[in-house]
Formats: structure tokens, sequence, C-alpha cells
DNA sequence: AGTGAGACGTA
DNA sequence: CGTACGTCTCACTT
């Protein structure tokens, strides 16, 4: 720490630094995105950083050169002229390094006609007179002449800007043996090369230096030089006055005239926002955080100090809560204006007790109890359109629901914004790990041995919210403008559709599913008894591996597909046994697998059943990584459809108490229609505009005959194969499914691709495209990185092809049902309608439909959901109406 | 109590 | 050797 009684003032030569760091860091690592270069300022900065924190310097300047003449070049044209153009790529780093020093508050000092190090021995000279410790740092040996008891020199070393060498008295003596005033003498009678100041021949160090303790000065060495014998003395009579003008050039001016002294030098606060801005210009992040964690930019009073101490906690600990009513309250919110807010729900049982507040500086606990006027000021901000950031917000509005408070404002959301950068549905995206990755930091938690918080925890909701205030900075920062819009557009306004889903649920009757269960639970047991009659034993027929045994050991059947702890039991492997060794085991196998599979299905259905007669799943927006909405709690969107038993689960989905009927509404094909659109292909575009079956009219093309005349099993292939397609499909994979011959299949592709080679162009160029960008885009800009599309790894690689192919269809898909479920919430709103949106399963939405409403929101429905996008095909929409989910399918 | 594998339901 | 999910059971580990 600096003595108080003695300030430090740290005056720099900005040009010779920069022009060092320059030499000293390699200019291709250091450029922005537009090709500014910008080592020297890096460099510079860097060891600028330095320096403050080893120094901790009270007052500061930085001073330049304004240009390469001065009084010097006037004396003596040929001063520095051995020295080259300045290289192109330093040229443009000073102005903009000057920029970097007044955002971070720090005086530039330059003057017409000097030099920096003039003015460097100014302030040098008049620090030391005002009583403060001096430091120069100045590349220019000629600074060495500064030196005193109270004057140390910082020079760069030869490797670099950051390797400092402290020069004061005693080191100036060690390393010349002389005072240090004595320096420029000695420099003076040897010259200086790279200021193209010759001095006298032959002359060097070690000779200028034996004069010097001969005789004690330049001028009485000038004076006894027709003592001086031998070469170097014929030299020094000759040249000598080489040595009388270098000493008067390379004399640096203490009187330089100016604007300011020593004591106006104090440091000032950065200016943040300035910082952050030039900082993001020149891409400087590790820098940025350095500097913002740099304390003591508060001035060097008692007062300052204590700030600068306070600011450098602030990194690492929230500010300590406040608590605040009415007036002071309503006062807070007023000043908060346009910025955002982060807001943090503080519940017991899902239910809201208090509300944390975070800014960049502040946090606010205020607690909440219902019907409480004390809090009317709290409530109409919340539901008003300031704008704020929820950590996982969907949660928190849920839970503000409860308590009937409304949410307006919703601007941000970390959890989704971290989704969308990175959408792997596995990744943690808790608060603890985002405030790890994002700001580096460790989030505290909470006493574990506390069993009771006390009213005056250490880590509440207010604090979390200052974490996630700075946790959405950071994240902002590194969306790019398409996500961000994907952001605003679609996620946010789509989470508080899925918020109100929640909330609202669907009916389903327990009556019937419990009927039903009872019923597949018998059907499984008779299936089960006869099948341990066939094979004289009882065993687990849900067990893999006791199953194995019976098939493979006990009746001798020929191995199946290999897995990891022995042969497949699945469906498929047991209809190829079923084929080729037909067996009654086996069909009762698959009839108890049925079975026993709705009957899990029926169950935890079942279980999910709340009090209001209504199953409220929860839909997890970050749960997939191409953009789709995943249901878990139960899983509503893995209901079985196909088989008329599975159908009997959707009729027990029914129509609210006090509704009129469901609707359902669903998207026909709609990522056959997305690549048609993507793809271009005029014949397939064409199929989506003949009102023709698509299958239909995709068989006619390839196999050459009328539409009329393509039976039921080449629409079968046909359709596989389209389907198949937007997933990566393989000539082995369809043969697989089909149950043909690879060669027929591989035929099958061939005659597709000749007809639609627009869709193998596509499928092939969204695969070249995301090797070289990295990630794949649907059309509403939604981002999917891929890691090892340029594998060597051929699993990895094909994998990554396969789900690169597939994301942007999936995904604009998913955008495109995104959109309409935002447009019908907010028709439904603005009509004054009752009627609900309820379920949500990819291309299909389930809605409660209230008496007399129902022409309204089928127009409503179909008109948003087609319209949601416009493709080069139309988007069809199926409408269905009944009394369950079964009936209104269509 | 938690985990991985296998199986299978949906779009 | 077809994308994207969630959930169940079994079999195993802690």
């Amino acid at each position: 720490m600096p003595d108080k009684e003695q300030p430090t003032l740290l005056v720099i030569d900005g040009h010779s630094l920069a022009f060092r760091a320059f030499y000293a860091l390699p200019v291709d690592s250091f450029q922005t995105r537009d090709g500014q270069h910008t080592n020297a300022i890096h460099g510079f900065l860097a060891m600028f950083i330095n320096l403050l924190k080893a120094e901790k310097p009270t007052h500061l300047a930085v001073a330049f050169d304004i240009s390469r003449h001065s009084f010097r070049t006037r004396e003596y044209a040929d001063y520095k002229g051995t020295r080259g153009e300045t290289p192109s790529e330093f040229v443009g780093q000073v102005p903009l390094l000057k920029e970097c020093l007044h955002a971070l508050g720090v005086t530039t000092l330059e003057k017409e006609d000097f030099e920096a190090d003039d003015i460097l021995a100014t302030l040098a000279s008049q620090g030391r007179a005002e009583g403060f410790r001096v430091l120069v740092v100045s590349g220019d040996r000629d600074t060495i002449q500064l030196v005193n008891d109270d004057v140390t020199l910082l020079y760069p070393s030869r490797q670099g800007v950051s390797d400092l060498t402290r020069y004061d008295v005693a080191k100036v003596h060690d390393r010349y043996g002389i005072r240090p005033e004595q320096y420029p003498e000695i420099a003076a009678l040897v010259g200086e090369t790279s200021d193209n100041l010759p001095g006298i021949p032959k002359v060097g160090e070690k000779t200028a230096l034996k004069w010097l303790n001969q005789f004690g000065s330049l001028d009485a060495i000038l004076e006894h030089r027709d003592e001086i014998t031998g070469v170097v003395g014929n030299n020094l009579r000759e040249y000598a006055d080489n040595a009388i003008r270098n000493r008067k050039l390379n004399r640096l001016l203490t009187d330089v005239e100016l604007p300011v002294g020593p004591a106006d030098l104090e440091r000032r606060p950065a200016d943040e926002q300035q910082v952050r801005e030039v900082f993001a210009r020149l891409e400087f992040r590790t820098l940025l955080d350095r500097v913002l964690k740099l304390e003591g930019f508060g001035g060097d009073s008692e007062v300052g100090q204590a700030a600068a101490a306070a600011a450098a906690a602030a990194v690492q600990n929230a500010p300590t809560p406040v608590t605040l009513l009415d007036e002071e309250l309503t006062g807070w919110f007023g000043r908060q204006g346009d910025s955002p807010v982060a807001v943090q729900v503080e519940t017991i049982d899902g239910f809201p007790v208090g509300v944390g507040l975070g800014t960049s500086t502040e946090t606010v606990f205020l607690p909440w109890i219902p019907n409480s006027p004390d809090y009317t000021p709290l409530e109409s901000w919340l539901a008003g359109p300031s704008p704020k950031i929820l950590f996982d917000a969907k949660k928190q509005i849920k839970a503000l629901s409860a308590a009937g408070l409304p949410l307006g404002g919703l601007a941000f959301d970390p959890v989704i914004a971290a989704w969308l950068l990175k959408p792997d549905s596995s990744a943690d995206r808790s608060l603890a790990q985002l405030v790890d990755r994002h700001l580096l930091e460790t989030l505290p938690t909470p006493d574990p041995n506390q069993l009771v918080p006390e009213t005056d925890t250490a880590f509440g909701p207010a604090e979390e919210a200052w974490y996630v205030w700075r946790v959405a900075e950071a994240l902002t920062a590194l969306l790019d403008e398409r996500t961000q819009r994907v952001l605003t557009e679609i996620e946010l306004p789509v989470l508080q559709v899925l918020a109100r889903m929640e909330l609202t649920g669907v009916t389903v009757s327990h009556s019937q599913l419990s009927a039903l269960s009872t019923e597949l639970g018998e059907t499984a047991a008779g299936i089960a008894t006869e099948a341990f009659g066939i094979i004289g034993r009882e065993v687990n027929l849900g067990s893999p591996k006791q199953l194995q045994e019976v098939l493979f050991d006990q009746l001798d059947m020929p191995k199946t597909r290999a897995t990891k702890t022995g042969y497949s039991t699945d469906a498929g492997a047991l209809a190829d046994l079923q084929a080729t060794n037909p067996h009654p085991f086996l069909g009762l196998l698959l009839a108890h697998r049925d079975a026993t599979k709705l009957r899990q299905i029926i169950e935890s259905v079942d279980k999910a059943i709340a009090p209001d007669h209504r199953v409220h799943t929860t839909y997890v927006q970050t749960g997939s990584s191409t953009g789709r909405i995943s249901s878990t709690d139960p899983n509503l969107q893995n209901i079985p459809v196909r088989t008329e038993e599975s159908r009997r689960i959707r009729q027990a989905f029914q129509v609210g108490e006090g509704y009129e009927t469901l609707l359902t509404a669903d998207y026909s094909q709609i990522e056959m229609r997305i690549m048609a659109h993507l793809s271009g292909d005029s014949g397939l575009i064409d199929a989506f505009h003949s009102g023709e079956d698509l299958h239909r009219f995709v068989g006619a093309r390839i196999f050459s005959v009328d539409p009329a005349d393509v039976t039921p099993i080449m629409r079968t292939k046909v359709k596989a194969m389209s389907y198949g397609l937007a997933y990566g499909l393989s000539a082995f994979g369809l043969s697989k499914q089909l149950r043909i011959e690879t060669a027929e299949a591989k035929q099958l592709m061939t005659d597709y691709f000749e007809r639609f080679g627009g869709v193998r162009d596509y499928l092939r160029n969204v695969v070249v495209q995301a090797k070289v960008d990295g990630y794949t885009e649907t059309i509403f800009g939604r981002r999917r990185p891929f890691a090892n599309l340029n594998s060597a790894n051929r699993v990895l690689r094909d994998n990554d092809e396969r789900a690169a192919l597939n994301a942007p269809i999936q995904g604009t898909a998913a955008d495109i049902i995104k959109l309409a479920m935002i447009d019908i919430d907010a028709d439904i709103a603005a009509g004054g309608l009752r009627s609900r949106m309820l379920l949500q399963v990819h291309d299909e939405l389930v809605f409660d439909v209230a008496a007399g409403e129902w022409d309204a929101l089928e127009a409503i429905v179909t008109t948003r959901m087609a319209g949601a996008a416009s493709l080069s095909v139309p988007l069809d929409v199926q409408v269905g109406r009944g009394l369950d989910w079964d009936a209104a399918a269509h």
C-alpha cells in the first residue's frame, strides 16, 4: 500500500510502451473481426493493469508524442532520422489506446514541439517538489537522468512490456557506476544510434565512464580534452561538437508548460459503460474482466479507498439487500427506468412469500403476503411493462399466478438464453452452473446445517437476483442478433403461453383409466399364464435378461442383433424370429408387451390426475436440441394413438367442465412441406399445390404411373422413403424398415432422387454448410451447433451429419407451431374468448372450446396456424371436434 | 437410493 | 446403419 504521507505519481511514456508492446506481441493474434490490429493496445493495457495493481498509484498520467517533429528536430534535422516508416499495423492503435485510457479515467498529455519524455521529466520534477513518490515508465534510456531519491524509473526488458526493471539510484550505480544525472553525459560521448546521434568514434561506455570518473563531468572532460592521448583523444578533439550537441539534445526538459500539474492527476473512476463499449469494440474480453475487477478507480481519499475496497468486494459478494416500503419502493422502481431488474420469487410449497430484486449494484428484498395494501407498488410493478429478468421464468410465473399476481415485461430468462446458445437437452443450466460458467465465480450456497433459514439469512432471493442479473448480462453479450430475436420473438412469448397451459391442465377421467388399467392387467395376466404354459415355467416377461434365456437357450432360437448385454428382444427382433422360427411364445410375448406398456402409460397419467380432475403436465422449453418442447410429469406427448386399444386412453382425455367440446388442430406433413420449401424442389412443391395425396403424387412420379395406379404397397414404400429422408435414412435402414432387399431400397432411393433432385441437393448442402459454419439454422434463425461434423471418428461424424440434416427441418416446424401458439393465445385474449389452449404435441394443438365459441376459435386456430409462416407451399391444418381427444381426432 | 440399459410410446 | 423426446422395468451399484 502507498504511504499515506506520500502519494504516488505514475507517469508513462505511452508511445514508447505501446511500440514495445507492438513488437512483443504477435500482430496476427490480436485483431478484431473487422481487421483492426490491437496487439499494441492489448500489451500496453495488460502492463498498465499490472502496474496499477502492483504500485497502487494515487495519481497518474500517460504522455504521448504528437509527431516525430519537436524542438530537437529543429535543432538537429537528422535527430531520430534513421527510424524507418512506422509499421502500418501500428498506425491507428495509438488513438484507440488513448480512447481506452480516457474510458478508464486516465489523463493523457501531449504537447506540440515536445516529446513525451519531456512531459514525464516535467511531471517528475514537479511531483518531487510537491512531495510525491514518482514512478516513470519509459522505454527510452534517456529517462535514466530523471532518477533520484524520489523518482524511480521502470524500464521494460528486452523480451516484453510487462516485465519492468526498476531503476533507482542504487540500481543505476550498480549498472553504470554513476549517479543518474551523469547518464546523459555518458550517452553524449557514446552516442545513440537509435536516435541517429553519433558520438565520439571509438568511445564506448567503458571509456566514457573512465573519463567521467577521472574528470568529474562532460564539461571537465572537454576542458581537458588536450590531455587525452591516442586515437580516442584525437577523436574527442575532432568530434567534440557531437558530444556537445548530444548533450543538448538528450537533456530532458523539466519546464514544459502543461495544462495540469501532478496534483491534478488524481486517479479518477473509470466510466464503466464506456470501458465496456470500447473493450467490446476491440474484443478484449479477458482484459475487460481484469479491468472491472481492478480496485481503486475511486481516487486516493479515505472515502475513495473505502469505495474501492467496496467495489472490489462487490465482485465476490452481493450487495446487502435493503427492504423498501411505500414511496421508497415506488421511487426505487422509478429510478430503474427502462433498465432491466432481476426478479427472484421466494416460495414455500410453490406459493410466493417474498420477492428478491437485483441490479448490477443493488439488491432489494420484499416480503409478500396476500391482500396486503403495503405491496401494491410491487404488484403493479410486477404486472407492468418494466423489463424484468427471471431465472426459469415459467416456474416463477406459475408461482406468482398461484397468488393471483400476473407478470408483465418479461425481457430475459438466462435458462432459455443458455439453451439457445447451447441447446444440448441434457446440459445443466442451474444458476450455480451458469454463475460458474459465465461469471467464473461460485454461487454461495445457503448453510446446509441451518434447517430453518433465519429471516436475515446470508443468502436469499435478493442475492440470487443479483447473480441472475449478472449472468443475464454475460449471456446477453453472447447472443448474436438472430438468436436474440428467437429469444424475444418466440421463446419468451411462448413461455407465457406454456405457463397458462400448464396451469389449465386437461380433464382426464380417472374411472375410465382405472377400468382400462384393470382390463389390461387381466389381459396381460392371461397372456402371461398362457406363455408360461408354453415354455413350462414362470419367468419375468419384463426382464430382457430372463427372456434371453428362454429364447436363445431354452427355445434355441437363432441369435438376434447384439446389444451391450447380450441379444436384442425388441419388437423388431421378435418379428424377425417369428418370420424365420414361428413360435407361439413370440406372439404372446409381443401381446404381453403391448398390454403392459399401455398399462404403464395409463398408470402414470392416472397418478397425475389432480384434485381438479385435470392433468397438469410440465412443458420443458429447453428439453430438446432442435427447438421442440418436451413434456414431463407426465409426458402427454407420447400418449398412444395407433391401435384401437390405445385410443381408449385418448378417450379418457375429455372436454373440461363448463366447456362445450374439444378442438384439435394439427399440421399435416409439416416437415415434408418445410423440406419442399427449404429445398425449393419444384416436384415436391408441385405435389403440395396439386391437392393430390402427397405419397400418391410422389409414388406416381417415382414409379412412372398414374396417381390412380399407385398401389398401397407402392404408397407405403414412398411414404417411408419421404419420411426417412429428413432423418438421414440410409438404404440399409430403408430396406430394414420395409423388409425389402437392400438393392431394392437403393433403387428406390435412386429413383426418388432422380425425380426430386432438389431434395438431395438441399440435404447434401445442409451438411456441407454445417461443416463450414459449425451449426445449422432454422428459417427463423434458431441455431444448433455441431461439434463432430469434421471428426475423424466416423460414428460421431455420421451421427452429427444425420442430426444436422434433420435440425433445420424439425426446428423450423417447432418454430412455426410456437409462433402459431403465440398468435392464437393473443387472438383468444383480444377476442375475449373463454376457450383455452390445453396441449401441444409437436404438430398438434388441443383446446377446450367454450359454448358458442367454436366458430370463432376454429377461425383463429386455422388462420393463425396456417399463417404462422409464409412458405412456398401452403401449410395445411386439419381441425377436429369431439368430446374426447380420440373423438376430436379426424 | 441412484444409474444404465433395454424397451417402446409419441411427432 | 433414421431425427427428436420421456418413462417404465430390470439389474445392478452405492
